[in-house]
DNA sequence: TGACGTCAAGATCCG
DNA sequence: CGGATCTTGACGTCA
């Protein structure tokens, strides 16, 4: 039953991926951004690692162009000993691992050249979860593809080529449902066909529901049957709807009073969520589920959190506070509720300005006269509305950095919003 | 031909 | 000059 999040980590600084336009990827500029990119990636590993966090889809942009002829480098070989490294960290973390190919990786397609070009992007994905020495429960998550005027052969020519697969991508590769073409009925048909595992995406399924009605339970049930002792834990992709999007737009967070119910239900399934805020989300949800109450972990949450709650919500600042007296309890809902009430209002001038003048405490005695006195001019400017409050937050930053005030530089106040 | 979705590169604007 | 903001690229399908 582990929680997850996909490719990108929020919050944290320096941790980025790199890539470049097609005109400009030559072998040395592709060495360069791959190095880089897997340092980057070993760090979001780390960061799992620290927040027990055992579930974790790693970006289809680790090796630029990499399925592409364009990239021509023999990075699995190149790279050996960082790729040994970090699968040896994803191992001893216990973390599973997996992909997720885009919308453009389309197998069925009437086009040949585009079959082939989706062949080799899944071959791709296979390398690098192959590179890693991770087992065949680290999986590739695929969409069946396009309709094309007629689902039924569209169907049977993504059965006659996922047969065709090399053995590399076979073993990994794992069907899910769409918003706009295949239904779960659907993907569990072609799974039957295919013996391919099926992930089930619950915000997909609410958009384009099957014919055979059925609840998340239901499906989560059929989808279970797909799923062989060598796959590991079944996994399902759980996501909200943005309420303010169109479609099927992820919320920015995950409300953690929608989850509980939803993940009480499950009965080992490992829960992949598809959310903006990434890690931030993971956490909270784990936080929520775990089964070792340590007040700590929250404590630790606040420290985060707490410039951000502040700049819109004192009164939500002070709330938190009062919860987290009491060191023998831990509140999470309640605290985590409280969280995501206090982060969705709007800030008011006076509150912004309560936050900077906050946050400039930790270094007003180590300033100088002239740091001091721009910092003010600058929230006299904000308050009469020559200077925005996006400003006045990257000089705080600035100083944070000068003075090395590494509770606010580990803190969400200059990167949330 | 543009919208769709996603991210960062690359270009351009601004003080 | 550096920072902020806008546009482009890379992918395939579908209206």
């Amino acid at each position: 039953m582990s929680i997850g999040y996909a490719c990108l980590i929020v919050g944290l600084r320096d941790v980025e991926y790199k890539t470049c336009r097609m005109d400009n990827a030559s072998e040395t500029r592709l060495i360069e951004l791959i190095g880089h990119n897997l340092l980057t990636l070993e760090k979001m590993i780390d960061y799992n690692i620290t927040n027990q966090i055992q579930m974790f889809r790693i970006t289809s942009d680790l090796i630029p162009f990499g399925s592409s002829p364009v990239n021509q480098i023999d990075w699995p070989i190149v790279f050996k000993s960082d790729f040994n490294r970090i699968g040896e960290k994803i191992r001893s973390g216990l973390i599973r691992v997996s992909m997720h190919p885009g919308q453009y990786t389309v197998l069925n397609s009437l086009d040949d050249s585009v079959v082939d070009r989706a062949i080799q992007d899944l071959v791709y994905h296979a390398k690098i979860l192959d590179a890693l020495n991770t087992d065949p429960s680290s999986k590739i998550i695929l969409h069946v593809g396009g309709i094309y005027g007629d689902k039924p052969a569209a169907i049977d020519r993504f059965v006659t080529t996922y047969v065709r697969l090399p053995d590399e991508v076979k073993r990994r590769l794992v069907i899910e449902n769409d918003d706009r073409s295949y239904t779960i009925e659907d993907v569990l048909a072609v799974s039957k066909r295919t013996g391919a595992p099926v992930v089930y995406d619950n915000l997909h399924n609410l958009l384009l529901p099957s014919e055979q009605e059925g609840d998340d339970l239901f499906w989560i049930g059929e989808a279970k049957k797909t799923w062989k002792e060598i796959d590991g834990n079944q996994k399902i992709h759980y996501s909200q709807q943005d309420p303010a999007k169109q479609n099927g737009s992820h919320s920015q967070s995950i409300q953690i009073e929608k989850f509980l119910p939803f993940y009480q239900l499950l009965d080992h399934v490992d829960v992949m969520l598809e959310v903006k805020d990434k890690n931030l989300s993971a956490i909270k949800c784990i936080n929520c589920t775990r089964s070792d109450h340590k007040i700590k972990l929250l404590e630790n949450e606040w420290s985060l959190y707490k410039y951000n709650v502040l700049e819109r919500d004192p009164s939500g600042y002070q709330k938190i506070r009062v919860l987290l007296k009491d060191k023998d309890q831990y509140p999470a809902l309640d605290f985590y509720r409280i969280l995501e009430k206090s982060l969705a209002k709007t800030p008011t001038i006076g509150t912004m300005i309560n936050g900077f003048q906050h946050v400039f405490g930790y270094f007003k005695n180590q300033v100088s006269e002239s740091e001091r006195a721009l910092f003010f001019k600058k929230t006299d400017g904000y308050q009469t509305g020559s200077e925005t409050a996006g400003s006045v937050k990257k000089y705080l930053e600035k100083l944070a950095l000068k003075y090395q005030e590494e509770y606010l530089l580990k803190s969400y106040y200059f990167i949330l919003n």
